[in-house]
Parts: structure tokens; sequence; C-alpha cells
DNA sequence: GTCTATATACGGATAGAC
DNA sequence: GTCTATCCGTATATAGAC
């Protein structure tokens, strides 16, 4: 599968976010009307988004969001209660919405290099659909209520576990060399950022998506020392 | 050269980048006697950092940076003109301060693989040493004025070439395997990156500054094809 | 459901006493 | 050189008309 694949299977289920933050803040959200409520937030998180990555959330104020929604102050309101639950709003849902999507894509396999190659491929062509949210989870996550900041800190660790216990599966296995399990995650996971954080430069240097994706399985394939060093040119793991 | 030896090494020239920052600035800074403006500033500065690595710069309030430093209101007044010139006046002379140690611990290498293991090496310690203003380069700099962020870019910019005209020149001499130059260099900056800005977790993982700059330059040995893998051993070359 | 007008608090910055 | 008191703009959030 390569990223306009991809990128297709995905928008089909583009609004299920927003049916998922309704039924999750139904009594802070004042509006009645479903469609309504699906509409504006798109225009919400979207606006919220863009300004945000550009000077930061707490820099963004409520009037920018005005400007930029063509909502007016008072309308906002009625789709959250406060600004600080604005961002509570984006970051649980958007969170989710990744973790469904990593899932559903990878539990499928059974060998750890499968298992890495897909997790791989799919983060990194999810992290460019959904830039803007990596972008400000990554950006804004020091600006949690203590609350959100623990689920966010869980989830995190979560996949942290996940690659980590991969990684072992296939040392044990005797597939992959050994290496540093904690090191070798926090590096992926560093190579991840790296993507969705320098988008412009990679940009610019005309890399695209899927040359990324085929650099990081191919750079893993030889670290690990994997004799299928296919991940770049076969697509059927995944 | 370890971690302890460097830390030794740089802590002698530690209030040198103050007497600089006077220097740049004079006729902005109202104070007259030296001493205290190196003291206050020296307090101001670290406040500063200390407050918006966990808030951010814009969310730190003057009041905040009073609190911190037992310096009331009026009186931080008299070392910077505006908030924003205190932002201006951390980033410049925070990457002065950078590039000049990077600079003298590697222009001095002739061989590309000796330079990139002094470069690698130095990074990481410099970036542990320095870690929040690191850490406040990388979330601030999209918050600057088009001047200093210009500055900034171009300074990211220089470090860049210097690490891809090394894996140039190693390629071309046959000391390091054909890689795409752009994506290695990217890959450097984003391990580099990882290292100040999880610095927290690695700590909770009990991985050291020397063991992750051990890794950085293993990793880099064993992905260009280098043979000499003392990097990690041997320090004779830096 | 959406608007405009406004209450209230907090921000950066300055004045002027000491 | 440092302090306290204050100016004034702008922030979030709400009230109440339409």
């Amino acid at each position: 599968m390569d990223y306009q694949q991809f990128k297709k299977m995905m928008l089909a289920s583009r609004q299920d976010i927003f049916l998922e933050v309704i039924a999750e803040n139904r009594e802070n959200i004042r509006i009645k009307k479903e469609k309504t409520v699906v509409k504006n937030l798109d225009k919400i998180f979207k606006a919220t988004l863009k300004i945000s990555n550009q000077k930061g959330f707490q820099a963004m104020s409520m009037r920018d969001l005005c400007q930029e929604t063509g909502i007016s102050l008072g309308a906002l309101y009625a789709y959250f209660p406060s600004k600080d639950d604005l961002l509570s709003m984006l970051m649980t849902q958007g969170r989710d919405a990744v973790e469904r999507v990593l899932d559903s894509e990878t539990l499928q396999f059974d060998d750890p290099w499968g298992k890495l190659k897909a997790f791989i491929r799919t983060h990194v062509y999810l992290s460019e659909i959904m830039r803007p949210w990596f972008y400000f989870f990554f950006m804004e996550a020091k600006n949690l209520n203590p609350s959100d900041r623990k689920k966010a800190i869980e989830g995190d660790l979560a996949t942290e576990m996940r690659l980590e216990s991969t990684l072992e599966e296939g040392q044990k296995l005797g597939q992959f060399e050994k290496r540093d399990i904690v090191l070798t995650a926090e590096m992926i996971k560093g190579l991840f950022a790296n993507w969705y954080i320098k988008r412009s430069k990679f940009r610019s240097r005309n890399i695209s998506v899927d040359q990324y994706a085929d650099f990081m399985i191919e750079f893993m394939a030889d670290y690990l020392g994997v004799e299928d060093q296919l991940g770049k040119v076969s697509g059927e793991n995944m």
C-alpha cells in the first residue's frame, strides 16, 4: 500500500471523529442539530489547528478564532464551555482517532518484522494526513490540564510498549539483531516526529511521504539486520 | 573525552555569555554596574527558561518572572526594553554560544568520520549542559519576530550544510557507504532533538548522556558502513 | 442558533518615590 | 538601582436581542 491508497481509505471515515466528539461532549455542546454541530466543529477544529500551529494555542485569541471560522464570539461558546475545554476536546478526540487507526492496521500481524513495517508505514502516512493534529499534540502537550496530561502520557506509553514488545519479540525469534530496545524504540519515535515537525523542510527538499516511509523501513531493516529488505519495494505485507 | 570532562571544560567559560549580552545590548540595558547586570541577567535568563519551558514564553507573564527572579516588575525593565526583546536576547546569545562551541570542537578535524563523531558527541554533550536553552530554541522558534527568525533559520541551515558536506566528503573518499545525504542529515538532527526534548524519559529509563552519544555514533558507523566502529570505546578522536 | 455589546480580569509597560 | 502604584489595551466569557 502506498500513500495515495492509504489516503483514499482514510478519507472514507473522515467525519467519524466529529460524531464521536458530539457524543462525548453532549452536555457541553448547546446546539441541538447534529448536522450543524458537525459542520461547525469541523470549521472550529480546522481553524484552531491552523492558528495554533502558527503561533501557539495560548497565543490564539478567541477573536482570532472568530475571524478564521466566520463564527461569532458568542456562537463559538455554544460549542464548548471554555477555551481550555476546546483544547481538551481536540487532544482527546484526535488521539483516540490516531490510536484506532494504528490498532486496526497493525494488530493483524503475527511476525514482528511485518508488524514493525506496518506500524512504521501506517504511522508515517497517518501523520501526513493528520499533520496539523500531530504537530498540535507535540507542541501543546505541556499546556494540558493534569487530567488530560495524564491520559496523554498513558497513551504515549502504551504505544511505546507495543513498539518495544515487537522489538523484543523479534529479538527472541532471532529475526532481529540484538539492540538496546529502549533506545531503538525511542529512535523510531524520534524519526516519526521528525517527519511531521519538519514537514516543510522535507517538502522543500522534494522528499515525499513514500520516500520517507521507505527510508525508515530500509533503515530499520539495516539496523536490525533483517534479511527481507523488501519493505520499500513490495508492499504485500501491508 | 566523556561527558564529565566536557562539562568541566565548559563550566570554565560559563559567564562569558553574559558579558557578551551586555556588550551587544549596552544601549538597552539601563544598569551601569557590570557586576550587577551579570548577576541579574543570570537570574532573569534562568527564570525565563524555567518558566517558559514549563508553559511557554507567551504564557509566562512578567509577574511570573518577577516572582521567580525576586526582582520587581519595574526593575526588570531596566534590563530589557520589552518582553519581546528579552526573547530576542535569549535566542541570539544562546545560539551564538552554541555555535562557538560546536565550531571550536569540530573544525580541527580533516577526515569526515572523525569530524562527524566529534560533531555528534559535542552536540549531545552540549545539549545536555544547555538543555533548557535547546528546548527553548526548539519550542519558541516559531514565536520569533521576522528578523530574529531569519537569523535562526540561517544558523540552522549553516549547521545542516556542514553536516551534509561532511557526509558528502565521506562518500567521495569512499569512507561512507552511499546514502541519501539530505535524509541522513535530517535524521541526525532529529536524533539530536530527541535527546533534549525527551530528556526526562531517558532519565527515567536510566540512559545516560554518554550512552546516548555512544548509541548515535555506533548507529551512524553502522548505517554509513564505517569500519572503525570504535566510537564508543576509544575517545581518542575527540 | 447566531449575533452585538459588555462585564471583568489580567496582560505589558511606565511614572515617580525612595 | 529598585520599588509600588497605575495606565491602558486586550483577553475570556456572558447577557440578552433577534
